[in-house]
RNA sequence: GGAGAAGUACCCAAGUGGCUGAAGGGGCGCCCCUGCUAAGGGUGUAGGUCGCGUGAGCGGCGCGAGGGUUCAAAUCCCUCCUUCUCCGCCA
């Protein structure tokens, strides 16, 4: 959610940014006019409850007087009838204007490059050395199920598509992702260990941006307001929804592992194969609720931290600075991590760092004091997958395959597997 | 799921229609005393948000949330949420 008063204030401006965006604003034409509609009835509607208070002193002062106040009252009924009407409108107004604000996006930071889309995204750098193979190199989703470590087939049969069993050292392979990841950032990176609710009410899904613009991508449990979480992100963030918290807390740190599950509407056909695009994959988030002043410096902190993951795992990987037109709804600034995938012939995204600024703080209620006499300000959000597990098995399978169609495994997670050091 | 109780400011807590922005504590700020790690006395402040105003300031809202009754609601009525206790069920 943006701020009001710089809606208000440069309007043109915040528009001219907007608008770098790929997406639909001509809502916010009508801020404008809702604006100035909503604070001229307040000054109406407060005008006359000011007047009901002043007069039911009086009410109440002539009763203790026991002098006959049958006038008075009489005039009031016809004012608390006004209160009442423009009341009213007054909540028509705020609910349109509070619809708007939610449904416009936030402002790009000068640093985002300008575009239209992923063409224009900026590769800020790469690591690693793609591998080239001496054999032909096979899919990860042949490897795994002539290895018998992946099940799509019964998934399907189960569940539906875009589903998928792990099986064996499959299984625990991904479960030794998930705690590698939780390991490392605990440990090394200082993020305090959280597992959240995997479902969330209305209210959370809004504080982070989800909704009301995407309700169509999450899934909705039927006879509750819930949603099953699309990421951590939700439920960790939104711990802090309504608090005040103080300087000293700030940097708070927290890395997450949960499922996470996306309709993945309007993107049939896409990936149908493989662990690339699952209606519900695994996920180790990191969030960092810090000042504003640091959220820049404290964005390269957060990515640096994903980056490391694939370093230990030596898997090669580039990192994008997205356009304006790719930034998401949310973002002020994003850089996508993106993985080596053999079979793509391409990089593949795997984590996404994002700088919210204030826009999740502000939808969200999450503010901090610099101290006790201060007045509160927003903190800035920020968050970034440390790392998407399903996309790490996928690249894991595709980059250590070896030529019988075994799999070598990283040396990083061989304690985490009991020891092996194959998959066969 | 059934029965009961409760939700008041940073915390505890008083308050059943008007004089309550809300007693009293604790905490916090300042001052004094004492002096050794904790204690005594005095005094002060009381959150947030919205609107108007250049500003001092003025005004609205606010006692879990949302509605309602009334000239007037923390106080009465309705719906919902949360917590606690008991019973049932259960991984």
């Amino acid at each position: 959610m943006l701020d009001v008063k710089l809606l208000r204030s440069q309007f043109d401006e915040v528009k001219e940014k907007l608008s770098q965006r790929n997406e639909d604003i001509t809502a916010l034409d009508q801020f404008g006019e809702l604006d100035e509609k909503r604070r001229e009835t307040i000054q109406a509607v407060e005008e006359l409850k000011s007047r009901r208070n002043k007069v039911s002193q009086e009410i109440s002062q002539m009763k203790r007087d026991k002098k006959d106040a049958t006038d008075v009252i009489e005039e009031m009924q016809k004012v608390a009838a006004d209160i009442k009407k423009l009341d009213e409108q007054l909540r028509e107004v705020d609910e349109q204007l509070n619809h708007l604000l939610l449904t416009i996006p936030n402002i790009p930071h000068d640093s985002a490059p300008i575009g239209s889309d992923e063409e224009d995204n900026e590769e800020v750098r790469k690591w690693g050395e793609v591998r080239s193979f001496p054999f032909e190199n096979k899919p990860h989703w042949e490897l795994a199920t002539d290895l018998d470590i992946l099940d799509f087939e019964r998934a399907s049969k189960v569940t539906g598509s875009r589903f998928v069993f792990y099986k064996g050292l499959g299984a625990r392979l991904e479960r030794a992702l998930i705690n590698f990841m939780m390991d490392l950032h605990q440990d090394e990176h200082e993020y305090t260990e959280i597992l959240p609710p995997y479902m969330v009410n209305r209210d959370s899904m809004t504080g982070t941006g989800q909704l009301p613009k995407f309700e169509e991508d999450a899934f909705k449990i039927r006879e509750e307001d819930y949603f099953l979480i699309p990421t951590a992100e939700v439920p960790v963030t939104n711990l802090h929804r309504d608090e005040i918290m103080s300087m000293d807390d700030l940097p708070k740190t927290y890395t997450a592992y949960s499922a996470c599950f996306r309709s993945e509407a309007g993107s049939a056909g896409r990936d149908t194969r493989g662990l690339i695009r699952q209606h519900q994959f695994n996920k180790v988030e990191l969030v960092r609720f810090v000042k504003p002043e640091e959220s820049y410096q404290q964005l390269e902190l957060l990515t640096g931290h994903a980056e490391k993951i694939l370093q230990l795992l030596q898997l090669p990987y580039r990192v994008l600075n997205m356009c304006t037109g790719d930034l998401g709804f949310t973002a002020a600034k994003k850089y996508d991590i993106e993985v080596w995938i053999p079979s793509n012939e391409t990089y593949r995204e795997i984590s996404s760092c994002s700088n919210f600024e204030s826009f999740q703080a502000r939808r969200a209620n999450i503010r901090f004091k610099r101290d006790t006499k201060a007045k509160a300000e927003y903190v800035h959000t920020l968050n970034g997958s440390g790392l998407a597990i399903g996309r790490t098995v996928a690249a894991i399978l595709e980059n250590y395959q070896q030529e019988d169609g075994s799999i070598e495994i990283p040396e990083v997670l061989r304690p985490y597997m009991g020891g092996k050091e194959t998959i066969k």
